[in-house]
DNA sequence: CTAAGTGCAAACACTTTGCACTTAA
DNA sequence: TTAAGTGCAAAGTGTTTGCACTTAG
């Protein structure tokens, strides 16, 4: 649940406003801890995090400003079987190193994660999106049970 | 729902008892047809088709048997969110080519999917699956748009 | 024979919705 | 001022589970 040292708060309000949504201190928030996390917070980690400041803060206010996130596409949302969503506020084309055994999800800017995108045009599909997930062990968990 | 000529049900029969399964005849009837469509069933289109021949099958069976086959790593489970999970049996790396208009999914066999999977390895991940979805209009749907 | 599997219905967990209250613009 | 947004609790939906019955080995 890292955050990026500066947030765009105004440029966040300009974004939800353009797109004819009020900019309420629920959204704001939301959105700067979304948008700048680093790691891949469920909406129950969202809202915890969000009531240290906004004690009164809702779930469901949380999914439908995730909602409107996704609708904008500055965020994405990652189902799992048997899991909670995630959310990914990473746009660009990446990939997910996804470790089965210790759960956490590392992002690896390759550019493998370019060729898809481009293997899909050369299909005539016109993308505009992606999820690109890699499932393993991670470099940890690999030191961890071999020592 | 379409399915290849010849199924192999010697092979799905000494699959499951190798790994202690039982043969039932639900399982065979349920893995034959799973792991030979080549689209990309939900566990009620299974459930449905299975019935034309076992009318008495439940969803419950089916979801047993797919969690049995994702656990054979003859299956892969897809989720989605809003929507049921997508049941997959090409495990090879390819490209899930997912149009957001007619919600079809075509696999690609682009080499850029492997290409993916060498870039996690450089990485360190010790690489046992993959999900590569790419999001956007397919030629059909956008071919029909501009008309 | 007997432990594993099935089928039903009930339970579950995550997510969405209805509605009265609040608030941004 | 007033339509959009919030927060609560209730409802919803896909999936899982408990349990008595059935069946593969």
């Amino acid at each position: 649940m890292n955050s990026r040292p500066s947030a765009p708060e105004a440029t966040i309000i300009q974004a939800l406003r353009n797109k004819g949504y009020r900019a309420t201190s629920q959204r704001i928030a939301i959105s700067r801890l979304v948008l700048t996390s680093r790691d891949h917070p469920t909406a129950l980690q969202i809202c915890k995090k969000i009531r240290e400041a906004h004690p009164t803060v809702s779930l469901a206010t949380v999914y439908k400003t995730l909602q409107v996130l996704s609708g904008l596409r500055l965020v994405q949302e990652l189902s799992f079987p048997d899991a909670e969503a995630k959310f990914d506020s990473r746009m660009k084309p990446h990939l997910n190193l996804i470790c089965e055994q210790c759960g956490n999800v590392a992002d690896s800017e390759d550019r493998a994660a370019d060729a898809v995108v481009k293997a899909a045009g050369r299909e005539g599909f016109r993308v505009s999106g992606q999820r690109l997930d890699v499932y393993g062990l991670c470099e940890k968990c690999l030191k961890k049970n071999s020592s």
